[in-house]
DNA sequence: AAATTTTTCGAACATTTGTTCTAATTTATG
DNA sequence: CATAAATTAGAACAAATGTTCGAAAAATTT
C-alpha cells in the first residue's frame, strides 16, 4: 500500500476507535516511519490534495475532510416494564443514530408494534424518532402513554370537541383521550429495515 | 448554567466543529476559568462522572462517552445529471448516518420520488438506502437504472417468464425490463421525516 | 457565626508535540 | 549508468499541554 493512503487510514482508524486525532510521532510509528520530518512530508502532501485538515502547531488537530460528520445516537424503547420510566436502561433495546443538528436530550426512538399505523406508512416493527419537547397537536403523529404501561402511537385529533388517538387502519377503533393517557411526544422521523 | 454542564457543552461543540479536542486553557478560556487547575477539577469530576473520557497526560485527547463513533455517513443522490455517474458528487444532495456494523462501501441512498411504491410503505420524499453489493432477487425491492439517467424505486418479479419492475401502487403499471435498465442494488432500509 | 465543602487561582514542572533544517537514502527517469 | 526527483532520517528548538501542589476565595452547611 501506498504510504499516504496507510497514513490517512491509520489517522481514520485512531480517530473513530479513540475519539482523537493522533501526533505526528505516533503516525510514524504506526506506520514505520523513523523521522517525524518523514511523516510532515506525507501529511503535507495530504493537505495539498485536500484529503486533510489540520491547525498549524496544534496538536492533534488533524481532521479527515471526507468523513467529519459526528452523529449522536439516541436509545430505542422496546416493551416497556411495568412501573418502570419509559426510558429505563431495563427497556432500551439498541440505539440509532441521529445526526447532529437534529440531536436533542429529549430524543429517543420507539419500536412500532402491530398495524394500526400502515395507511400513514408506519409498519409493524418499523421504528420512530420521537422528540418529547413537541407536544403533539392535533393532526400530528404522536407517541402516548397508556397507563403507564404501553406505549402507542397515532395520530391526535379532535372530533366533535374530544379528543382521540386516531390509528390510520379503518380495523381499529379511535381511542378517547382520558386522564390514563399521556402524550409523550411528537413522532419526527422513522426507519425501517427492508 | 452549572459549570460543569458548561464545560461539556463547549467540548462537545468544539469537536463537533473543529474535529478535534480542545485543550485545558482552551477550555478554561471559553468558560472563563483562569486556572488550568480549575478546569481540571471540573474534568475529572465529568470523568467521574462518565460523562467523558480522556487518556492521561495526553493532549486533546478528550472526548465524549455519549458520543457514538461507530456511525458512518453514506451518501445521499438526489436527481442524477445526465451522463453522470450515479454516485457523482454533483449528484450528491446530503449525508445519512448508517451503523458501523452495516456499513459497507457500497451503501448509497436515494430520495424517492413520487407514490408508485406507496403501498409497500415508501413514500415521496423518502430516503432508501441501497446496497450496491446485493443484486435484487425476485420479490425484492430493488433501485434500478432506466436510460442511465433516472433512478427508480421498485419490486422485482418474474411473471410468465418475463422480468418487471413492479410498482406497489395500482395507478401505475409494471415495466418490463429491457436493455435499457440496469439493477443497481437492493434497497435494505429506509428513512423518512414526519 | 463558625465550620465545612466546593470551587478557583497561580505558579512551576516534565512531557508531548509540531516544526524546521540539512543530509542521507531510495526510487524513478533519461 | 548518470541525473533528478521523491522519500526518509536525525537532531534541535520553541511552543503547547497535562499535571500537581498549596493556598485563597466562595458557597454551603451546621
Amino acid at each position: 500500500m501506498n504510504k499516504q493512503t496507510e497514513i490517512l487510514e491509520y489517522i481514520n482508524k485512531k480517530i473513530s476507535s479513540e475519539g482523537y486525532s493522533p501526533s505526528v510521532r505516533e503516525i510514524g510509528k504506526a506506520v514505520n516511519l523513523k523521522s517525524t520530518s518523514s511523516v510532515q512530508y506525507h501529511l503535507d502532501n495530504l493537505i495539498k490534495k485536500g484529503l486533510l485538515s489540520k491547525k498549524a502547531n496544534l496538536s492533534r488537530s488533524l481532521s479527515n475532510n471526507k468523513r467529519n460528520k459526528t452523529f449522536l445516537s439516541v436509545p430505542i424503547i422496546g416493551e416497556i416494564s411495568a412501573g418502570s420510566p419509559l426510558l429505563a436502561e431495563e427497556n432500551k433495546i439498541g440505539e440509532i443514530p441521529v445526526v447532529e443538528e437534529r440531536y436533542n436530550k429529549d430524543l429517543f426512538a420507539l419500536k412500532v408494534k402491530g398495524d394500526s399505523m400502515i395507511d400513514a406508512g408506519i409498519y409493524d416493527d418499523d421504528i420512530v424518532v420521537v422528540d418529547k419537547n413537541i407536544e403533539p397537536k392535533n393532526g400530528d403523529i404522536g407517541a402516548f402513554m397508556i397507563n403507564d404501561t404501553e406505549a402507542t402511537v397515532k395520530y391526535l385529533d379532535t372530533i366533535s370537541g374530544k379528543k382521540y388517538l386516531i390509528p390510520a387502519n379503518k380495523n381499529y377503533e379511535n381511542f378517547e383521550v382520558n386522564e390514563n393517557t399521556q402524550p409523550v411526544g411528537k413522532v419526527v422521523s422513522l426507519f425501517r429495515d427492508i
